[in-house]
RNA sequence: GGGCAGUUACCAGAGUGGCCAAAUGGAGCUGACUGUAACUCAGCUGGCGUACGCCUUCGGUGGUUCGAAUCCAUCACUGCCCA
């Protein structure tokens, strides 16, 4: 994987850039819809390309080793060959779920003993497990196993997790170097920069990462509970510190809102569920604002889904038609709002890298803040 | 014409003298969701009030009782059975 910084804002630290990879090439800033499972929920992979204009996607370690499981992955060939997607893949390592399954874990130096979430069975995942399972599932950026550290964690809680995080890499780096790429194309490992919301232990994180000299470099542990102000602070230290020539994905991250500001701040890839998700709950993103499709307000307001919206399916239908589609529990629903939600996100972030490539990104974004915030 | 069963909030349906503005579902209204254990979760759903609370309800009317959705009488309606 290679990266080509292209274009770079003269008001602000928004920068624009190319990823090359063996399946394609990414445009960056660029949002990556999220496929735990090998498959984006409720979308197919046809409107994935052709309706939402995705260049990545992700998977997720820890629920493709669960299921199907690797042997599997490998008998297919790899995750690109199982699922048919020929693009860029990145995965997740697992790091969230030791984070959001923790009733169910027991975190060691070693690593991380769980319980699986559908049968209850045992797992150690250790950082060369995890390096392993990913040469496996064949993805074209895999991520460092880490621990990431709850947003309202003390100091000392933070500074311990991020030991193990960073011992942690140490390992992965060890064991990536070690072994080979599966599948006959390159893969690359981003290392997590954590240490919660206190400054002193992410900029020590980062120029740990930093010193690691990766493909690009992830910031991991923000949008988990802490105060929005504290997330933009810790991403402007930590862009700060990260090189130029590296693209930076801050994990997880977020509403548009978030997107444009974190974009503003230097960041280049962004991945949330929140798109999808929130999706299937009603809640459509669009550029006048966020709208609950499930309000009553719109039961017969049959004018389109988005005017002059993101993908042509905000042509196609209306918002009383996808109500009466979220009322009567239709399949179809949760496929509408996921490809209006995700063709909007995609729209959002190729907006912006077109205004830090026309040199007007401030104030595109300054204009462009309040209307997306907006509830409708 | 006779017999039996029933009529409870938007719907279904519990409750059979005080702890009942009334269980539980469903439907509806609103909100939440940030590296997906999520087509999930939370609150509300007689009226007024932020709230302690007050007011009006359990087919209609009239009783019994300190007190009735619950007991009695009567009327109306519904279902099933017999003529």
């Amino acid at each position: 994987m290679d990266f080509q910084l292209q274009y770079t804002d003269k008001q602000s630290n928004a920068r624009a850039g190319v990823i090359t990879t063996d399946h394609g090439t990414i445009e960056t800033p660029i949002f990556m819809p999220v496929g735990t499972q090998g498959a984006v929920k409720a979308v197919h992979f046809s409107e994935l390309k052709e309706d939402i204009k995705a260049e990545i996607i992700l998977g997720n370690t820890y629920h493709l080793y669960l299921r199907p499981g690797i042997e599997i992955l490998e008998q297919a060939g790899g995750l690109h060959k199982f699922n048919a997607w020929n693009r860029p893949i990145l995965t997740d390592s697992g790091g969230f779920q030791v984070f959001s399954l923790s009733g169910n874990r027991k975190i060691r130096e070693e690593g991380v003993e769980f319980r699986s979430h559908i049968d209850g069975s045992k797992h150690l995942f250790t950082p060369e497990k995890v390096m392993d399972i990913q040469r496996s599932i064949g993805a074209d950026i895999i991520m460092a196993f880490d621990e990431c550290t709850p947003g309202n964690a003390d100091y000392d809680y933070a500074r311990k997790s991020l030991e193990l995080t960073e011992c942690w890499l140490d390992r992965c780096m060890r064991r990536f170097n070690e072994t080979e790429d599966k599948y006959g194309y390159r893969q690359s490992l981003f290392p997590i920069i954590q240490g919660c919301i206190y400054p002193d232990l992410r900029k020590r994180a980062t120029e740990t990462v930093v010193s690691k000299n990766a493909d690009g470099n992830a910031i991991g542990g923000l949008a988990v509970g802490e105060p929005i102000e504290k997330m933009y602070e810790m991403i402007e230290l930590i862009n700060a510190i990260l090189p130029q020539d590296k693209p930076r994905y801050l994990m997880g991250v977020g509403t548009p809102a978030n997107l444009l500001e974190c974009i503003e701040r230097g960041v280049d890839m962004f991945d949330c569920i929140m798109p999808t998700r929130n999706g299937r709950n009603g809640q459509l993103f669009t550029k006048e604002g966020i709208m609950n499709i499930r309000n009553k307000k719109w039961e017969n307001d049959f004018s389109h889904l988005e005017e002059n919206g993101a993908s042509a399916i905000d042509n196609f239908y209306s918002k009383a038609y996808l109500r009466h589609l979220f009322m009567a529990d239709e399949i179809l629903a949760l496929q509408i709002a996921s490809i209006h939600n995700l063709a909007f996100y995609l729209w959002l972030i190729k907006e912006a890298r077109k205004h830090i490539i026309a040199g007007d990104f401030t104030l595109w974004k300054a204009s462009m803040l309040p209307r997306i915030q907006n509830r409708i």
